[in-house]
RNA sequence: GGCGCAUUGGUCAAGCGGUUAAGACGUCGCCCUCUCACGGCGGAAUCUGGGGUUCGAUUCCCCAAUGCGCUACCA
């Protein structure tokens, strides 16, 4: 009868390495003390969420606050999910982000020198590690039909047991223990059939929650976690020659040398097939991160809803669009993974935000829902705090890409950065710039090509709109300064019969048609069409005097 | 169905056996020598439920409910 490592050699006849080989080849990284190895491992079906991202910040911060090492691994091993440029897709989203890589694939190929980064690319390495397990007598080669796992599944529900493949229903497991068995493996090898590879697991099926071997994993999130054993089979080799998720997290992340696997809390159940395999290989686990998923409200009521693929104002590409400055959305991620670092912002309203310390103790392990209302009020003070000429670059840029119909905005981007500063170096500077959309719509009035006057002329003053247009016209001195300026729309407004001090008009309505506020509010709509906006006078500072005087003189 | 994770105001959350249960966003009201924004002050609003343990539970344990996830030769 076949042994192990005849059976191993059968299979994988010719490979270049052995297991010690490639040990030698991606040897202990020399990293100071503390450092920590990340990764990030997106599978290419070309669309990004915000929840990625999320899972990008941390990895991304925990590696270089300590130093270590972060890298971007393509997890490509589902050869029916392949989406044609998503890898660019994804290279390019997270560098639009400030997430940088040190090692990995890039648009110019891989750098670092733990690779290949892409998992596809590895398949020699994984076979290697397969074979050795085969060897070992730890894996065994399958031939159940899809049909016959379906029956066995059938069978499964109805002995009310846990599906799966695992001991007592493949008979391919004990191979060895049968010699006709053993002789038709061994010719069905030959013959080329097809076939998968799956871990002989050592658990015991069923058991007892309290018969079952647990294993202690300390989870940086979660604390220490107490993992039973598996006793799945799981397959660890498809029938195409990929491995799977599973084994390729183990061999991967074995060989690139990580030290903490961040990714989402999905994979919590199957961390005991982990577990078995990093101990099958005898291997040491890295310190596992599952952070909780973003949500978002369901369609339907207000439901919590985990993320789908298809929920479009959760793809970054909708944030991209919309013009959310990358900033202002690591800086809401911050805010909803570490609960201190509002806290810590306030205190260091100034500082970059790689500087605040990131602990993976302090985020939350329920999920998190998503919060358009506090995005926008994150980015409002992000935006505060950009530099108006570098705001103009980014709209510009934004703008070339996602809305060219406003190229008239950036004709003069020393114009551009004065609108822009409107009232941001007041004492009490103004944050009303949310996003590259909302802004364009914010500043409109000050081109002619998107001027337009959408509100009407307040109530009380309406009827005198003619009037105050053309005192304020007669009296207009472009080079007063905000309080003569200001005094001048006064002396029109008690002239006319309004009150000087909208207190005084609260006060004796019945003494007055209205207050200065609705004056200046029908010389704000001749000039901006809106009854909403900054300061007049700084607007009509920035604006020049031609414009100022045409767009009154077409009221009248 | 089985298993896992989670559960403090509308949202994000602090809390880690004894608190008037922080703070932020949102919301409401008032104030801030023109609107809005900014800012200030104030208000409404929370421990999912039931059992334990304890002198005492939001905090610890159990059960239930609810939500989410896993249960693939997908990740």
């Amino acid at each position: 009868m076949l042994s192990n490592r005849e059976l191993a050699q059968l299979i994988y006849p010719s490979l270049p390495h052995t297991p010690e080989e490639y040990e030698e080849m991606y040897p202990e990284r020399k990293l100071p003390e503390g450092a920590r190895v990340t990764r990030l491992g997106p599978s290419p079906t070309g669309f990004i969420h915000l929840g990625n991202l999320y899972g990008a910040f941390v990895d991304e911060r925990l590696a270089h606050q300590s130093g270590g090492v972060f890298f971007l691994r393509i997890e490509d091993t589902d050869d029916k999910r392949f989406v044609e440029n998503a890898v660019e897709t994804i290279i390019s989203s997270l560098a639009f982000f400030d997430i940088r890589f040190d090692e990995g694939v890039t648009e110019n190929g891989d750098i670092g020198s733990y690779g290949d980064y892409t998992q596809s690319h590895r398949g020699e390495i994984y076979r290697t590690f397969a074979r050795r397990l085969l060897e070992k007598g730890m894996a065994y080669p399958c031939f159940l039909s899809e049909k016959e796992i379906t029956a066995i599944r059938e069978k499964q529900e109805a002995e009310k047991t846990s599906p799966g493949i695992y001991a007592g229903w493949s008979k391919y497991r004990d191979w060895d223990k049968d010699e006709a068995l053993a002789t038709e493996v061994e010719s069905r090898i030959r013959a080329g059939e097809p076939f998968v590879i799956r871990l002989k697991s050592r658990g015991v099926p069923n058991a007892s929650a309290e018969e079952t071997a647990r294993h202690t994993v300390t989870d940086a999130v979660r604390g220490e976690l107490s993992v039973p054993d598996n006793f799945q089979d799981v397959v660890i080799i498809k029938q195409t020659g990929i491995p799977t998720y599973h084994f390729a997290h183990v061999v991967d992340d074995h060989l690139m040398r990580t030290t903490h696997v961040i990714r989402g809390e999905e994979w919590l159940p199957s961390l005991p097939i982990h577990v078995e395999l990093f101990e099958a290989l005898g291997w040491d686990l890295p310190v596992y991160c599952h952070t909780a998923q973003l949500m978002k409200i369901g369609e339907d009521g207000n439901k919590r809803k985990l993320s789908k693929r298809k929920d479009p104002e959760l793809s970054l590409d909708y944030y991209r669009s919309q013009g959310y400055h990358p900033a202002a959305v690591r800086e809401y991620l911050l805010t909803i993974l570490n609960s201190n670092y509002e806290e810590w912002r306030a205190e260091n309203p100034d500082a970059s935000s790689d500087e605040f310390v990131f602990t993976t103790e302090k985020m939350s392990s329920s999920g998190a829902l998503f919060d358009l209302d506090k995005l926008n009020d994150v980015s409002k003070s992000t935006l505060l705090r950009t530099d108006a000429h570098e705001l103009a670059k980014w709209l510009k840029a934004w703008s070339s890409e996602f809305a060219p119909e406003y190229g008239y905005v950036f004709e003069d981007m020393d114009h551009l950065a004065d609108i822009l500063d409107l009232g941001r170096h007041d004492a009490r500077p103004r944050a009303d710039l949310v996003y590259a959309r909302q802004i364009m719509d914010h500043i409109s009035y000050f081109f002619d090509e998107s001027f337009s006057r959408t509100d009407s002329y307040p109530e009380e003053a309406a009827s005198d709109a003619g009037e105050i247009l053309t005192r304020y016209l007669e009296s207009y001195d472009h080079s007063d300064d905000n309080g003569t300026w200001f005094d001048k729309i006064r002396q029109i407004a008690t002239d006319l019969g309004y009150a000087a001090k909208p207190k005084d008009y609260k006060k004796h309505p019945e003494e007055y048609k209205g207050h200065v506020g609705h004056v200046s509010t029908v010389i704000r709509i001749a000039l901006m069409g809106r009854a909403v906006s900054p300061d007049v006078w700084a607007i009509q500072q920035i604006m020049g005097e031609e414009k100022v005087r045409s767009r009154i003189g077409e009221c009248l």
